[in-house]
This record gives C-alpha cells, sequence and structure tokens, in this order.
DNA sequence: GACATCCCAGCAAACGTTTGCATTAATGGG
DNA sequence: CCCATTAATGCAAACGTTTGCTGGGATGTC
C-alpha cells in the first residue's frame, strides 16, 4: 500500500535508478530531475524502505542495545549516552530488555542480528561461550564484563569495592557482610574478589550472602540475614540493593549508619536522596555507553580491533555510613 | 559472510525453496530430506535473515515502543508489560527513547517504520496531525493520548487528578496549586481541565504553574513558586515532581504535609518508599501495556477497529497529604 | 493396466532497494 | 570538424528470502 520507488519513477517519468540516486547520491542527478522526483516523491508520501536498503549495503545505521532490566536505575543514564552518541553519527538504538534471563537475552541478539550494524551488550547473563558464538553472527560490544577476544568496556568495579571494604573497615567495621547480586553477573564475580580479597587484607571477617536479585526487594529481604551475620558495615551489589536494604533494616528496628553503615554500588540518582543519603561507588555509565557506540562503529572499519576499556570508578561518601565499633587504628601513629 | 540460505540449498544438494520450507513450512517436507538440511544448516551456523524475510512476507514480528524519557519510572513497568505480551504473540519489542523531544520522536517513528509491523506511541509529545499522518506509514496504537481515528489506549487520569483535588478539599484545603507538566503532553491538558474544574466545583483556588519538566529536578526547581503561590495543597503532573517538589519544599524549610499537602500521580514504585509516603493517583501501566500490543496485533485482523479503551485510576492516600487550614465542612450537617 | 491422487521438490517471480556498467547527449579543445 | 571528456540517465543484476505453480514419481482404486 504505502508507495515504493517504482510508484515515484512512474509518476515522475524516470527510472527507478535515478529516484534511487535522488536520495542516496543526489549529486549525481540533475538538479531539475531531482527537484521534480522530490516533488512526486512527497506528494505520493514515499519513504526510502530502509529494510530494503540494509538487505544491499548491508547496513541498518541501527544498533541494539540489550539491558538485563530497563526498570534498573543504573541502565537509563548509559542508554540515553548511547542514544545521543548514536544520533551523532547517524544511528538509532533500539533497546531490549531481558528481565534477567539468559534465554530470553539469546533470543534478542537473534531477533536484532539482521536488522541491526551490532549489538550492545550490557550485563550479559549468558555464558561466555555462547557470547563468543553469537558474536560470530553479530558484532558484538559487551558492556560490563570482560570476554576474552571481545570488544568489551568495564568498570573498575574491583577497585571501587575494595575501596569499599577500606572505607569501612577504616571507620572501625571488623565484621562486614557482602550483599552479592545475581548469578551470571561477571560485575557481581568481580566485587566478590576483590571484596573478599581487601577484607581479607584488612583482617576483617567478611560473610557473603548471595545470591539475591539486584532490586530493592532483594535488598529488603536479605535484610534479616544481614542482621543475622553480625556484621556492622555491608556492601551490597548496587545501591537499589543498599537502599532496600537499609529500609528492611530500619523496620527491623535498625539504624544507619548508627547500627550498621551500608555502601551501594552505581551511584544511581536516587542515591542522593534518600535518607540518609547513599555513601556508593560511582560508575561512569553515560562514558560507557558513548565509549561503546564508538568501539562497535569503528569496529567496523578496522577489523579485530578488539579493545578492551576500563573506565575508572569513584567512592562517594554520603552519609549512611558512620563509626564502627572498633575505633580506627589511625588515631595512633599514622 | 553468514551463510545464506543458498548455501545451505548447495551443501545439501537441494534446492533453495526446498531450505525455506524447512524452516518455515516443515510438514511441506519429507521428514528425511528435512533432518539432513537442518543437519547441514546447523553446521554452516545459518539462521534465517529475518529483514530478507520480512520483505516478501510483510511481517518482521517486531513492535516498536516509543517512550518520552526511559529514565521515568513511570514507563518501565509499561514496557515490560508490552514485552511480556509481546513474547505471548511470538512478538519482540524494540524500544525507544525520545528525550521528550517531538523532533525525535518523528525520526525514530520513521526509522521504526519499515522494521516493525506497527508502533507504540508512549506518551507523544508531537502534534496530533502529525500522529495522524504518521500512521499512514506505519499503523500505530497512541498510549496516553486520545487521538480521533486511532486506536488508543489512556487512563483515567481527568478522574483520578479530580478525586485528588476533591481529596485536598475535603482535608480543608482552599489554595491549591497545580504543578503542571511539559508542554505537548496530552495527559497534562487533561489534569489541568480536570484540576480547574474541580476546583471551581468545590470554590476552591488554584494557581497553575506550567509548563515544568516532568522530572525530580522539574519538581524541585518548581518549589519556590509553590510557597509563593501560598498553596496549602499541590497537585503535581508525576511522582517525579512531586518527590522533586517535597525535597524543594524540605529545604525551604517547609513540611510535609504539616506545612504543605502534596499528591503525585503515576504510583511509581519509589513513591511507597519516599518519607513520607506519597499520595498519588495510581495508573494501570501494566493493563495499559498490554492493551496496546493486543490492539496493534488484532488491528491488523479486521481493519479499522481503532478501539479506543480508558483505564481506571485510582486515588491512593498515604502520608504526603493532610488537614489543611480550614476544617472541613464535614464535620457539621453531613 | 489405466487413471486419479498425493507427496515432494524444483522453478522462477516477487519484495524494495542499490550500484557497476553501458548509453546517450552535451561540452570543450585543438 | 573531429575526438575526448563529462554529465546524466537507463539497464540489469544483486541482496536473502517466500510462495504459487509445475512436474515427476509413487501409491491407491477400480
Amino acid at each position: 500500500m504505502p508507495a515504493t520507488i517504482r510508484d515515484v519513477a512512474r509518476a515522475s517519468g524516470v527510472h527507478i535508478s535515478t529516484v534511487s540516486r535522488t536520495f542516496s547520491a543526489p549529486h549525481l542527478v540533475n538538479a531539475e530531475t531531482r527537484s521534480r522526483v522530490l516533488a512526486t516523491a512527497e506528494s505520493l508520501g514515499y519513504r526510502p524502505n530502509r529494510a530494503a536498503r540494509a538487505l544491499i549495503t548491508g547496513r541498518t545505521h541501527n544498533i541494539g542495545l540489550i539491558v538485563a532490566d530497563i526498570a534498573n536505575p543504573f541502565f537509563p543514564p548509559m542508554i540515553k549516552a548511547a542514544e545521543g552518541q548514536a544520533r551523532l553519527r547517524d544511528h538509532h538504538i533500539f533497546v531490549a530488555d531481558t528481565n534477567e534471563d539468559a534465554l530470553v537475552e539469546e533470543d534478542l541478539v537473534r531477533a536484532l542480528a539482521k536488522q541491526v550494524d551490532g549489538v550492545l551488550l550490557c550485563s550479559p547473563r549468558m555464558s561466555n561461550s555462547l557470547i563468543e558464538q553469537l558474536s560470530r553472527e553479530v558484532p558484538l560490544v559487551v558492556v560490563n564484563r570482560l570476554v576474552a577476544g571481545l570488544p568489551c568496556v568495564v568498570m573498575d568495579v574491583a577497585g571501587g569495592a575494595s575501596r569499599a571494604i577500606e572505607h569501612l573497615v577504616g571507620l572501625g567495621h571488623r565484621e562486614l557482610a557482602l550483599l552479592g547480586g545475581p548469578r551470571g553477573s561477571w560485575t557481581n564475580r568481580e566485587i566478590r574478589k576483590a571484596a573478599i580479597a581487601a577484607a581479607k587484607a584488612a583482617d576483617a571477617k567478611l560473610t557473603v550472602i548471595s545470591p539475591n536479585p539486584p532490586t530493592e526487594d532483594g535488598g529488603l529481604a536479605a535484610a534479616e540475614q544481614v542482621i543475622k551475620s553480625g556484621a556492622t558495615g555491608v556492601l551490597a551489589y548496587n545501591d537499589l540493593m543498599a537502599i532496600g536494604l537499609i529500609e528492611g533494616l530500619d523496620a527491623a528496628g535498625v539504624r544507619v549508619p548508627a547500627d550498621i553503615s551500608v555502601v551501594g554500588i552505581d551511584d544511581i540518582a536516587s542515591a542522593r536522596r534518600t535518607r540518609p543519603k547513599l555513601t556508593t561507588v560511582a560508575n561512569p555509565t553515560s562514558a560507557a555507553g558513548r565509549a561503546a557506540v564508538d568501539m562497535l562503529l569503528q569496529h567496523g572499519d578496522d577489523r579485530r580491533t578488539t579493545a578492551q576499556i576500563t573506565l575508572q570508578t569513584e567512592l562517594i561518601v554520603r552519609d549512611s555510613t558512620g563509626p564502627g565499633p572498633h575505633r580506627a587504628r589511625s588515631s595512633g601513629k599514622e
């Protein structure tokens, strides 16, 4: 029903190739013809069919972006940054949400594969080997995970987690807890390793409570376990869980930071607005989104660059952490 | 580089049409041939090109979903509900964010047009006439706006706003304010009309402060104007603005609900977790997402149904509203 | 044994574009 | 005035599929 290139050609008395060139290579067609074609195209309401075009050029000018959970406030800034960067490069971003489900994730990559020039796989939940396999079907850039041989952009969550633990220890906490995130998350493993190492180095006890859904409810539900663990300082997989945890502790009559100190990760917008304001590890999500788009787009030029970039994180101390039962040794010699 | 149907045909010694049928109409091909084709397809890593298929079948099994701002917590539940419903119907959802920009919105609809079977236009910011024009290029379902002649799903925000105003008046507030949302929002106009009517009916004064960005910052920035208006009860365009407003009032030393009562709209997840807990008008966003998908999909069957459905809203009274300076008259005769 | 039927598979056109090559007309140089 | 160059357009193949039609062989019926 919609007008095709052939309709326009017929109506303006030229060959379809001339119509095609009018749109994709205007300088190759006579100014007069061009304006005539343009006029009839306009009157017929003709729009080039991008899918058909992509079939032959091999480029869709679209980028797929897959996230684990669109409701997680961690992602929107990244998505928006990616969209902005894509717009600059004359591309569009199509977002899809996997519901934290590895199967859905695979299905979505395949569905997107031929309709986009590449896919930004953010916080994937599937296995490395599957990611490698999929990367043979469609150009992939992995965000929040390191996969050998593939272009990746990650944040230094390990460094962030270490600093968070050191911060707690520095405040005098010796009994710590780590509120882990979802199974399958690379970030979760990194945080875990780093937290364990940092706790060991500081001679502090660390109870790992894992896995948990990376949501407020996940944090809330774990409050009881945290209390039972005897920890006075806890690091959560993300801000959402930290906020949920604080709520759960509050409901149980445990005060933050007076009784227990809590630090989150991500520095989502609302971390600044909770009470107490959340101490957290800030992640450069916007920069990550931009970098991912750039990597994908330049990846086309020189094949197999497979750069892997790591963006720095930063500990932001606010009001959800306070002095622990053990006085910090720093009052002495240092 | 990826294997095509032709490669599989060659490798398994059959015609391409047989390969095609092996995937899209298995019952038409001999079981033995089928398994042979399947095997070589597997070994070659062949995946049908959905774009090429769509070119000829006219169906992509994809649905576009366009929202004004993916960072607004109002949308994710709707998106997720739509995704779930789409999955049930064997379709995929591609989400795009317009940044509250009508131009981007138009651009996105056009970009999506030929790659999806239809577009769910949620809270559009562009004009009705443009929407009508675009609906001739791609099947559209409009959410959160009534457009004559097009399938729409809206929520009864007018009713919700009226009830909110009545609630405030009932508490003894006579000086009210409406914190308006963005220009171009149908919902905003509906709320405004309903609030003005309800205030007039109750003989209360209503100051309209508009337009504002529909975000926490938008609410926060308007706090001063609200205070200056002398209002003791205010209705905000959405919860985000209400939360920002409360924060702004708090910063100015104005207490909620002791000095000023605030009611929001949407009942986003965090409205239950703020302090004070937010009184708000709940919107059935998930139901809206599901309904929109269904309308789009069945729209294909019988043309020009253009049903328009309205979902009910509900006032949820929590802690951000309290008694006003004027005692409710209900103490007397009623 | 002749005929109708059915199952499979091949053939080729179609979907809406792009693009290398061929063709034509116009221009400029000597 | 001839030839070489350039500009503008047409031609047709290609992209990766689907699908109506055709035909050949096997089967079943009388």
